[in-house]
DNA sequence: CGATCTTTGACAATCGTTCTCAACAAGCGT
DNA sequence: ACGCTTGTTGAGAACGATTGTCAAAGATCG
């Protein structure tokens, strides 16, 4: 019944930390076999599935449908600005569109609102590097 | 070279004509089925796939993943705001979004710059069936 | 009508993610 | 340190949405 301190689990922590930005599961499982740390995929999964449930990582879609998870630095409701191409992150704060959301959900006589906001660009790196 | 108007093609269109709001490809599928025009699945993907190319449909991912697919009254930019239960949709104009989302994303150095801006809630019929 | 060339559809294949279940190991009380 | 109990792991199967395959069907045009 209480969650239990495992080697997998945090490895899969210190990945996140270590690698910053928005990976996938499966970027993730490879980063930790590349690192000696083999961890099982399922149990990734698992273990992400875990942490998001708990708020200690954010998730969100990339466009092809894939799950990408980060560990924020901030534990309170806010967006994020993606690099497309290398999953660099900017944490983005929007009182404005909060406000502006929940406004707007609310006139229409909709409930349990919640919205998606994020924005999606290339990185100066990234456009860099495609010269 | 050009695109054929077939049986298929515009049937799909029909049925998204007549349900009006965010539907799954396999819904449409199912709703064609129903109505006794028949068409393939993959058929029907590939016809969603086509208007969303040619912007004659929205295409946004529901929580699990799964395209939702619309025949939206504007054809420009908008937004949505989506009942998580039946589907039911209203579109949605946010210029103080717009506005935000590319200054934000400008000022990190950010290039080719989109933005996912999506509400879901329950609307007032559904959460009256929930009784 | 006939030739051309796109489109269709049943089915296989893909791919991210979840499930299964026997082997394993945390945490705890002794 | 030693078992017990019970949550956890992992290899592989299963799943579900979507896409690829390719021979047969049909839309368009002269
Ligand atoms: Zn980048
Ligand atoms: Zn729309
Ligand atoms: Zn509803
Ligand atoms: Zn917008």
């Amino acid at each position: 019944m209480t969650a239990r301190m495992t080697r997998q689990r945090t490895a899969v922590v210190e990945a996140l930390d270590e690698l910053a930005d928005f990976r996938s599961a499966q970027q993730l499982h490879e980063a930790l076999r590349a690192r000696g740390e083999s961890v099982g995929l399922a149990t990734v999964y698992r273990a992400l599935q875990a942490l998001a449930e708990a708020s200690e990582v954010d998730v969100l879609r990339a466009e092809d449908g894939e799950s990408l998870y980060r560990r924020c630095a901030r534990r309170e409701h806010h967006h994020h600005l993606v690099c497309r191409m290398c999953g660099r992150t900017v944490e983005i704060d929007g009182p404005t569109v909060e406000a502006w959301a929940s406004k707007v959900a609310a006139a229409q006589g909709f409930d349990d609102i919640e919205h998606t906001i994020e924005l999606w660009g290339t990185c100066a790196d990234c456009r860099a590097a495609a010269h």
